[in-house]
RNA sequence: CGGGACGUAGCGCAGCCCGGUUUAGCGCGCCUGGUUUGGGACCAGGAGGUCGUGGGUUCAAAUCCCACCGUCCCGACCA
């Protein structure tokens, strides 16, 4: 029998909120005893939160062996050579940690090499595909900022899966796998997740999707739509906002003083409508100068332009270029008399109108009348701007909101980029050498569990369910060290608890009652039953539910039935997830 | 990598500006004894510190100066 009595364990609670932790599950993580910071992004886990990370790691390893994968333990040392030859030692850059004191070793921040080497070795037929490759393991990223505790830390534990297909077809199904594979995992984790597109970035493929979270502590912001279950990452996210209308008559194009106006706020002061204002950036997209023209207030979102333009580098153009390239200061810029010819991206919102107003490129002067089909050459429209809240949803109308995310799991569609480069062919059945097709597909495990905790807790600490609840039960012998009948009961419990396969906490330390019901609800495991001289002198023990705080009041002997059917009752209601 | 802040006991902090009664302090935690006993008890006694590290200024440095290290925050970056 595992033998988990608190006078003996290592569970070292915090009354107090270290001043490092900033975000809130990184707060009760360390208060519950689950963690310690070993440096900067590096973090033990003590027996509390190791114990939630095996439960978490079973359930994945459950639904990824539902779906066929093998697990595997890849080393986390990897040579450099392979990392080389698919061109990653220059995409990772610093992201890459190296091995100072052995040339030629690094430490894997992912397994795609590796996996494509030994397909190499030994997958050479189209018999031998498909294939499901799965770990759990360490990382090392040696993120420039690590952050949020465990949620963004230099090494961390992935499960990462890797398919290898004989064809495009047999990548989709492989990704379906996962994908339905991922919700059920996140399901029996308490998670709520919604999926959103992504671009796949320095990974390569065509598809990726990700899981994310809401959470404030999360790095990513998304848009989602509570009506229709649209969601996308903001990077990517459209909305139903109204295009700028065409007016049916086109005036002569007229300079006009401006004096003073910085903004779009001060021509609408001036009693310019917003929606016939055109601002004008101008940006250094790989070396060259481009104008970006938006509606009004719009917001650009540098993302989707870099995306349009296929640039590596973008940034701002400085004061001294404006001048140089517009003759203008920010304010006055706009599309018409550009001393510099450069191209111009204009939003979609703006396409084709009319009657608006933009920068002359003289300081104190603007256009209006300007018409982008008469008076400009637009060199095309795209969507480049960013979603605000509350406009209307591109599916329903509903209005969307714009929410911070935890990205727990990603998705993506690879292709051939690993395998071609590392060389792993396989023979086709007609006899033709093909490569093979992979998808790779990755959870973070720690982020699994800080993702509960910031969707899972109150002002007293963690609520679990029982999935991945530490232990199931925390019994709480109150006066144990003084009360006989306490103590009977409370052995007595603890004993035919775990007999009966129930994972029972025991405290049995002589602190006081205070202590221990603050420890208890810190910790949160989904019941507590409590043993006193109180309890006993009315009966028996008392049941109470952690998140909900109800109580129940049951005769000793009953115990141990009602402990299980609540557990069970705890996890049967899906009252921490609704499926989407 | 740019900007900012911090580093004093296990945790949370004061002291630093204006150097010297400071034997470096407070709360929590820890140890001992007693009292208490269902929501972080009380009283008494006690242990615990190279004031991040190194150098400099000075008769004298936790305190002033320089460098380095570490940690956190904002940004850049981020399969």
């Amino acid at each position: 029998m595992t033998s988990m009595r608190f006078s003996r364990a290592f569970i070292p609670t915090l009354r107090e909120t270290p001043a490092e932790a900033q975000a809130l599950s990184h707060q009760l993580m360390l208060r519950a005893g689950l963690i310690r910071q070993l440096a900067a992004g590096v973090y033990s886990f003590l027996p509390l939160g190791w114990r939630v990370m095996q439960k978490v790691m079973r359930i994945i390893r459950e639904e990824m062996d539902a779906i066929g994968g093998q697990e595997f333990h890849f080393p986390a040392l990897n040579p450099i050579d392979i990392w080389q030859q698919t061109g990653r030692v220059e995409a990772m850059g610093d992201v890459l940690f190296h091995i100072k004191n052995r040339e030629g070793l690094v430490l894997a921040p992912t397994h795609e090499e590796v996996v494509a080497f030994h397909a190499r070795q030994h997958v050479k037929s189209y018999k031998d595909l498909p294939q499901i490759w799965y770990q759990i393991q360490p990382k090392f990223r040696n993120e420039p900022r690590p952050r949020f505790g465990v949620l963004r830390g230099r090494q961390f534990t992935m499960k990462d899966s890797y398919s290898l297909d004989a064809t495009w077809e047999g990548l989709d199904e492989s990704y379906e796998k996962h994908a339905r594979a991922y919700r059920r995992i996140f399901r029996r984790c308490g998670l709520r997740v919604f999926v959103v597109g992504a671009s796949s970035g320095a990974m390569g493929g065509s598809a990726s999707q990700e899981f994310m979270v809401e959470s404030p502590a999360g790095e990513d912001t998304c848009v989602v739509c509570s009506q229709c279950g649209y969601a996308a990452n903001v990077e990517v996210a459209r909305s139903a906002v109204e295009p700028t209308a065409r007016l049916p008559e086109s005036h002569p194009l007229e300079r006009f003083p401006t004096p003073g106006v910085r903004s779009i706020d001060d021509l609408v002061a001036r009693g310019i409508p917003e929606e016939r204002c055109a601002k004008a950036l101008v940006y250094i997209a790989d070396g060259q100068p481009l104008m970006v023209l938006l509606r009004g207030n719009d917001e650009l979102n540098e993302a989707k332009l870099q995306a349009v333009l296929q640039a590596v580098w973008l940034r701002p153009a400085t004061p001294e270029e404006l001048q140089r390239f517009t003759g203008a200061s920010a304010g006055s810029i706009g599309p018409i008399g550009l001393p510099t010819p450069m191209p111009v991206i204009a939003d979609e919102r703006l396409r084709d109108a009319n009657e608006l107003v933009s920068g002359a490129n003289v300081d104190g002067y603007h256009f209006r009348h300007i018409d982008l089909q008469r008076d400009c050459r637009i060199e095309h429209y795209a969507d480049i701007r960013t979603v605000q809240a509350g406009e209307p949803c591109p599916q329903c109308t509903a209005p969307l909101r714009i929410v911070r995310a935890i990205e727990v799991g990603h998705i993506f569609k690879l292709g051939t980029k690993y395998s071609e480069a590392l060389g792993a062919f396989f023979l086709d059945e007609h006899g033709q050498e093909r490569p093979i097709i992979m998808g790779s597909y990755g959870i973070g495990v720690e982020r699994i569990i800080a993702a509960f905790i910031e969707q899972n807790h109150d002002e007293h600490g963690i609520c679990w369910i029982p999935a991945i609840a530490p232990f199931h039960v925390h019994l709480l012998a109150l006066g144990v060290e003084r009360e006989e009948p306490v103590r009977r009961v409370a052995e007595q419990l603890y004993q035919e608890l775990w007999d009966s396969g129930v994972e029972t906490l025991y405290d049995d330390r002589p602190e006081s009652a205070g202590v221990k019901f603050k420890d208890a609800d810190l910790i949160g495991l989904p019941l507590q039953l409590i043993v006193s001289p109180r309890s006993l002198h009315s009966g028996g023990v008392e049941l109470k539910e952690r998140r909900s705080g109800k109580r129940h009041h049951v005769p000793v002997e009953e115990a141990r039935a009602a402990v299980r059917q609540l557990l069970h009752q705890l996890s049967e209601e899906p009252q921490w997830a609704t499926l989407p």
